[in-house]
DNA sequence: CCCTAACAAGACATTTTTTATCCTTTTAGG
DNA sequence: CCTAAAAGGATAAAAAATGTCTTGTTAGGG
C-alpha cells in the first residue's frame, strides 16, 4: 500500500533533474525525458501541472523550455509530490469532518492523522537541492 | 497519494470490531458486516486472509463464526493492514536491490526509506487492544 | 444419515485509476 | 511566414479496486 504512482516517480525525477542543472539553463522536454527515461508525452502533461503551479517556468517556440520555477533550496519534495499525485491522504477521513460518519467516536482515526504528519514531515524536510547533490 | 483501499478500511473496521467483542464470543461474519456497514461478501473475502495468517480463528458449520486469533494487545494495526494491502511500500525501489537500476546512487531513494519506517512505526505502536477501547 | 448453518475458494463482472498516446492549438523566434 | 516548442484536449489500453455469484467444505443436530 502507500506505492507512489509512475507519474509522481516521473515527476520527481524530472524536476530533479532540472534542479541539477546550471540555474539559468533551459532545457528541452525531450532532453529532460530522454535523461529520465521517461515518455517524453507523459512527462509533457507532468510537466504542465508543475508549470500552472509555479514549481517551474516554461517558454514556448524556438529557445523554449523549462526551468525552475524557484530555487531549489525552495521547493520541498512535498510540494512536487503534492503537485502530481494530490494531497497526502492515507485515509479518506483525515480530509476533513463530515468524510466518514464514524470519524467523531472513531479510535482509528488519529492514528491516520499520525501517518499522515510523519509522511508530510519527512517529504517537506527535503528540498530540490538536497536531492539534486552538488 | 498513500490512500489506504475500501478493502483496507473495511478489514481494520473489521477486526477492531472483533477486538472489542468479549474474548470468547464467536462472531458471524453476516454480523460483523452489519455492525460495521460492509458488504458481507466482500468481508468474507477480507476475513479469509485474516484467516490464512492466523490473525483471526474461524469456525465453519452450525455455531461456527470468528474469532480474534491473538490476544488483542498482541495483534498491531501494521499486521492488519499488511494482511490486506500487502507491505508498507512508498515505492518499489524500498522493496530490494535491483528493483530499481538507478537505486545505488539515487539521491530520493533514501527518502523513501524514511517513509517507510516511519509510517510502520506509527502502525506498530498501535494494537487492536487500542483500537477497541476499554 | 440427512439437513442446515456457516465459512472457503474460485470464477466472474463492473467501475475506477493508471498509464499512456495522438492531434490540434497557442506562442515565440528568426 | 515557417519552424520550434509547450499547452490542451480527446482517446485508449492496461491494471487495480470493488464487489458478486456459484460451488465446495466442514460441522452440529435430529
Ligand atoms: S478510520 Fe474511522 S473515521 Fe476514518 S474512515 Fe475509517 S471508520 Fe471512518
Ligand atoms: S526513488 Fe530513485 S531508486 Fe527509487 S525508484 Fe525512483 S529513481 Fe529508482
Amino acid at each position: 500500500m502507500m506505492e507512489l504512482t509512475r507519474k509522481g516517480e516521473y515527476a520527481i525525477r524530472g524536476i530533479v533533474y532540472l534542479a541539477a542543472q546550471p540555474d539559468d539553463k533551459v532545457c528541452l522536454l525531450s532532453d529532460i525525458a530522454a535523461a529520465v527515461d521517461v515518455p517524453a508525452t507523459f512527462l509533457a502533461k507532468i510537466f504542465q501541472q508543475f508549470s500552472k503551479i509555479g514549481l517551474v517556468k516554461s517558454y514556448r517556440g524556438t529557445g523554449g523550455g523549462f526551468l525552475l520555477g524557484r530555487l531549489p533550496e525552495n521547493i520541498t519534495l512535498l510540494e512536487v509530490v503534492e503537485a502530481v499525485e494530490g494531497p497526502i491522504i492515507p485515509n479518506r477521513c483525515v480530509v476533513g469532518a463530515g468524510e466518514c460518519t464514524r470519524d467523531l467516536s472513531c479510535t482509528v482515526h488519529p492514528v491516520w492523522k499520525r501517518v499522515q504528519e510523519q509522511v508530510r514531515n519527512v517529504l517537506e524536510g527535503v528540498t530540490l537541492k538536497d536531492l539534486a547533490g552538488e
